[in-house]
DNA sequence: GAGTGGTCTAGACCACCCC
DNA sequence: GGGTGGTCTAGACCACTCC
């Protein structure tokens, strides 16, 4: 089960292997796991590698310890990964919807002070503004405005956007994103919301501001959506 | 600076050494810390031990590592504790209002299906209610209702809803509250909502619903709320 | 090659829970 | 008292970055 000379640290691998048998059923909300020397006794490796796959796995919601008793599989997974960092694509199909997209705008604009502000980059610079209405099964569901400075991520193209801009960053660019902070407000929507969004003037929608991040904190990207109310509601879990 | 037979854990102060450092200012965004022996040898302890400290403070969002280069302060806080997990009264003080609160009812009443679904309770068993309007700065900002077990949460009183009911949880009564899970979502003010929180009927508005769990799962609290939403931003930062 | 973080070992003692 | 997780040591070798 854990190969001792694979480039593959042992840790991840105990990890993968522990987080497998508890989607696959085997070990169910509230079982206990072997105790980490017994781990250890098993795979022959030491208890600190042992400790380093279930530390993972406590802070990923997995699992929980108690001193003295023993280590136990969670009640509910806490703190999905990814959660709000996904793509709108991926939240699409994580909620059971057929994910659709409709490009309405494609430029390179200067930035203008906001803009400039938001992506800690000179006012005039070159940021690309990516405008979509986003569908979940084919309804309209959000409009979607992205600003991305142009000299960071270069060679932007519409194919690419219709694919996936993360996969683009992340894989062409070899970028890692890393945090992201979002604002989520109520507001009415306007006749242009409105009309994009197949919905009645006034009608309550959800504002969301996405930042996203580098590892070293330089922004990436500045999102600005509008939701349908009716339709979209933001989940999110967390650990005190 | 670190004390070896102190019953703190060698660890943890280290890590709040740092923390302040980065709170004092002392190292800047972006600043490279000592190397990992640096530490060990400096304080006379062991490599692992220095891990484990910058391990958290990465895991929280002050530090990133970059293998071959060194470990640097983060440009941005991110995840900050108890995001979200905060009470109304926390929640207020970090965004620099003075928090208060209005009791308008306080009762214990049999669990509907719907509340003893989310507190995983029987229907009719004994629950709290308790309304209150939040107040930011002594204007109305939130109408939050509270249902909480009466069996699980005993000798809640109105003089403790008006202290603090979460001191209450875990110092009175030693439970641990771990995970939370929030939805959001966008309405508009019904007559009703529209009175308790000083607006008009019509106005855009921020439901909250929020629920609590212990770390072995049990649900603790089940909370709505209802927010102005021309005075309140929902705001959350994440990791990938 | 020198310096950094990443992984790993084989122990040790402590704190806590339960019988 | 026996079993559990929590902390800690004093090393080791590897992978990566930079010069």
């Amino acid at each position: 089960m854990i190969k001792k000379n694979s480039p593959i640290p042992i840790y991840y691998q105990l990890e993968e292997h522990i987080k497998e048998l508890i989607e696959n059923g085997e070990l169910k909300p509230g079982d206990s796991l072997p105790a980490e020397r017994v781990y250890a006794e098993e795979y022959k490796i030491s208890r600190m590698t042992v400790r380093q796959a279930l530390t993972q796995l406590v802070n990923e919601g997995y699992l929980h310890r108690i001193q003295g008793k023993g280590t136990f599989v969670a009640e509910r997974k806490i703190m999905q990964p990814l959660q709000g960092l996904t793509s709108f694509t991926e939240d699409m199909k994580a909620r059971g919807f057929k994910p659709g997209s409709q490009l309405i705008r494609f430029e390179v604009i200067p930035a203008t002070i906001q803009i400039a502000d938001q992506l800690s980059i000179q006012e005039y610079a070159p940021v690309y503004e990516i405008k979509r209405i986003r569908m979940a099964d084919d309804v309209p569901m959000a409009l979607e405005t992205n600003y991305i400075s142009a000299n960071l991520i270069k060679g932007l193209t519409e194919n690419i956007v219709n694919q996936s801009i993360y996969s683009y960053i992340e894989g062409h660019l070899g970028l890692k994103i890393e945090t992201a902070s979002q604002i989520i407000e109520s507001s009415i929507a306007n006749q242009i919301e409105a009309n994009s969004l197949s919905i009645k003037k006034g009608s309550p929608i959800m504002l969301i501001q996405r930042n996203t991040y580098l590892e070293n904190g330089t922004p990436v990207e500045f999102v600005k959506s509008v939701y349908r109310a009716d339709r979209y509601q933001f989940m999110i879990q967390m650990k005190r």
